[in-house]
DNA sequence: AAAAATAATTGCGCTGAGCGCAAGTTCGGG
DNA sequence: CCCGAACTTGCGCTCAGCGCAATTATTTTT
């Protein structure tokens, strides 16, 4: 898991092709990092047992590198989702045209979001690893997302799947982002499904898995696109208050 | 604005009626520090150049004080969206039975984010004296808006009109927020389609009104009430991934 | 292949946010 | 009028985050 002993398991096969060499080496050790910083969180349940110190030792740079990819402990965590963020919407535009738009976009979440499935990506195999190695589950991430301090930077680094998803949704609807709000509002809407799945998953105890809460979610969200595009100009015919 | 200094311009109509007196003069020593955080995040362009120190001093408090009220000055900003997410979502519920849900929803949310109309509860007024006062505008509250530092923790605390909004969503459309996603889906791309209509405004230039924005996004996020209810054991037909 | 240029890593030391503690101050109830 | 509880304040400590400058690794040039 050091960033140096990592030279490479499957060399060619990482997330994002990278152009130099020193370009890779980059990513990756930025990414031994923020994995190191998910173990550690988990094991001490909650990112606030977990100094910078400990999250660069194990993963194998020295504590001012660490600052140097991440002005925070909360930072680090966050690029897991933001890279996540980033697949959904390559995997989004590359499905087929035919496909319903909700189905595209479900299923390009659903797949990104579910960890199983074959060996894929890289980085999906080690978070599976972690997640597998045992003790870690739903009661694990519970407290990590529940934590008071870390929320706010980790609802923000899993808001970029709005931010990567609006250009392809509205190039997908034929809209202009700049022109119309309603591919930004159903990026936000997806986003916000997404979230409200997850945390419906992992608070109440419910018996269908999270693929089919994930699914149905961001379906329901993504029935949004089929709303008339909004004139921004003209208000509706009439509601002024009172 | 300091809070000794301010025992106050019409003492009965204050936000949230307080019990006792104590209650009463704690929630507005906790205002006029979060005024005074927005106020010199503003004039300061960025809570980045706001020492603790100065928002206590122009609070009228100790800096000790100030942590003891928020634990960092990003919560002090924060409190001030989420006091008004617990309006909107008041006022929702008491809008009329027979208006539709999107437009109770939306003229509700447009109430409380339009600074104007009577000068009604007190801290819009303060709120729009700050912003009247000249100089803030679009371009003040952009720069805020943008800052790295502060972003996530605004957003989180704008994200509470979700939180607030789930019951009653779920109340009006007499569903269980603990037996249908639904209603937090809903609130979800209503929270998602305020802070986009904002961001837009903000950031395009565009000839509409933050109004006009306003009503329209919040609507089209609306509409997705009309969704049929989701049966959260069954899946839908067949879409499993290949 | 050596040397020069560029980029990444590291150690050191400083600033300042946030908090525990204990003393002082204000307020409500009897 | 006085007692107890809640609130405020000052002091001092810890540690996250960063600027700086030196060191090491990597790419490019000659």
């Amino acid at each position: 898991m050091s960033a140096t002993e990592n030279q490479n398991e499957n060399e060619n096969e990482n997330d994002f092709e990278a152009g130099s060499r020193r370009e890779r080496k980059r990513l990756e050790t930025r990414n031994c990092i923020s994995q190191a910083a998910l173990q550690l969180t988990l094991e001490n349940n909650g990112l606030q047992n977990v100094s910078p110190d400990e999250i660069a030792e194990r993963a194998g740079v020295s504590a001012r590198t660490f600052h140097n990819y991440f002005h925070s402990r909360e930072a680090a965590l966050g690029a897991l989702p933001g890279d996540r963020a980033r697949r959904v919407a390559l995997a989004f535009s590359e499905r087929p045209a035919d496909e319903p738009f909700d189905v595209a976009l479900a299923e390009a979440v659903v797949a990104e979001y579910t960890l199983g499935h074959e060996p894929g990506k890289e980085s999906v195999r080690k978070l599976r690893e972690i997640m597998a190695n045992g003790s870690f589950s739903k009661e694990a991430l519970r407290t990590v997302m529940d934590e008071e301090g870390a929320r706010p930077h980790l609802l923000e680094s899993m808001r970029q799947l709005e931010e990567q998803l609006t250009p392809v949704i509205a190039e997908r609807l034929g809209l202009d982002p700049a022109q119309d709000l309603l591919p930004r509002i159903v990026a936000a809407a997806v986003n916000g499904a997404v979230r409200v799945a997850t945390k419906y998953w992992l608070h109440e105890d419910v018996q269908a898995p999270y693929t089919a809460l994930l699914r149905q979610a961001v379906r329901t969200a993504a029935a949004l696109a089929q709303q008339p595009a909004l004139p921004l100009g003209a208000s509706l015919p009439e509601n002024e208050n009172p």
